[in-house]
DNA sequence: AGCTCTTCCTGAAAGC
DNA sequence: TGCTTTCAGGAAGAGC
């Protein structure tokens, strides 16, 4: 599942094959991945030079220079959803099942869109509506302080793995790197997000980007379908704590991950290594 | 406003 | 063995 770190790799892998390239043409396979205007995509695309790439939480924006046939400057934005792959290849590779756009670039590669589960999505915006699109997003959680990070959830009272999850208040985090944050700072996924004190805040803090970051120089997590820009595997499923992990022995303790769901998303911990500080009223049972 | 549930989609895995 | 059912999940939108 592309999060913050997979969409990171993907986004440096491709900026040398695509920053500066012109784009000659774009292909739909399967319109249905494209949102919002079709017809926009297919004029802005062809002929547009890219400007360059930019990550906001696990969103892909390319930056077009303004072609003689537009009036204004576009982005194209795509979002990889949860078995999304965005790579450059040669046009003479064998199209794979569900390669839903190609776009043709200049230099004579091909840039494709390849998502079997279609949660992912394509969508050109103009630049000026920039900033509005992405309004509700929460802050990067390598620029986001201490401090505003506890402002974010104080009072909150769902589970801190279910806000962790929110992208509208810190973005770019799913559910592996969630799970593994949490492990790392020692904080059950179903405490209240509101009950955590200025410690624990601390530590989930430091422990999401000392996650992230190992995540990313591992080039991301390889789960189902993640690959890189060049359509090798990542490294971090090698480095999980928990994810995934459910009844292997704790990393810390060995005593067995337990999984449980909140908001309809599991969530991997280790039961002593996390213990719930306090008593929590679940409501079930 | 905050929180949870549902929906989209396919393939792998589990169940019978 | 082979068919059917269940499950996984990002994020938008509905509902409470």
């Amino acid at each position: 599942m592309p999060e913050l770190p997979e969409v990171e790799t993907v986004v440096q892998g491709l900026r040398a094959r695509l920053e500066g390239r012109r784009i000659l043409g774009v292909s739909l396979h399967q319109p249905l991945i494209v949102r919002g205007d079709v017809a926009l995509l297919r004029r802005a695309l062809p002929k547009s030079r890219i400007e360059r790439l930019e990550r906001r939480g696990k969103f892909i924006i390319v930056h077009l220079e303004k072609p003689t046939s537009l009036r204004a400057r576009h982005c194209l934005i795509v979002h990889l959803g949860m078995t999304g792959q965005l790579f450059c290849c040669r046009p003479s590779l064998p199209y794979e099942k569900h390669t839903h756009v190609t776009i043709e670039l200049e230099t004579g590669e091909q840039l494709r869109l390849r998502d079997p589960r279609r949660f992912g999505r394509l969508e050109v915006i103009p630049a000026a509506r920039l900033e509005a699109y992405f309004a509700h997003l929460g802050a990067e959680p390598f620029e986001i302080s201490l401090a505003e990070f506890a402002a974010r959830l104080a009072r909150r009272k769902a589970p801190i793995k279910s806000l962790l999850l929110n992208q509208d208040l810190v973005r770019g985090l799913g559910n592996i790197y969630s799970d593994e944050a949490l492990f790392a700072a020692r904080i059950h996924p179903a405490l209240p997000a509101g009950r955590l004190d200025v410690r624990a805040l601390r530590r989930l803090h430091r422990a999401m980007q000392r996650v992230l970051r190992a995540a990313i120089a591992a080039e991301g997590t390889s789960f189902s379908d993640y690959v890189t820009a060049d359509g090798r595997l990542g490294r971090f499923q090698y480095r999980l704590r928990v994810y995934g992990r459910e009844g292997e022995p704790c990393r810390r303790c060995r005593r067995p991950i337990r999984r449980l769901v909140l908001t309809g998303r599991s969530s991997h911990y280790c039961p002593h290594c996390q213990p719930r500080v306090r008593r929590i009223v679940t409501g079930r049972h």
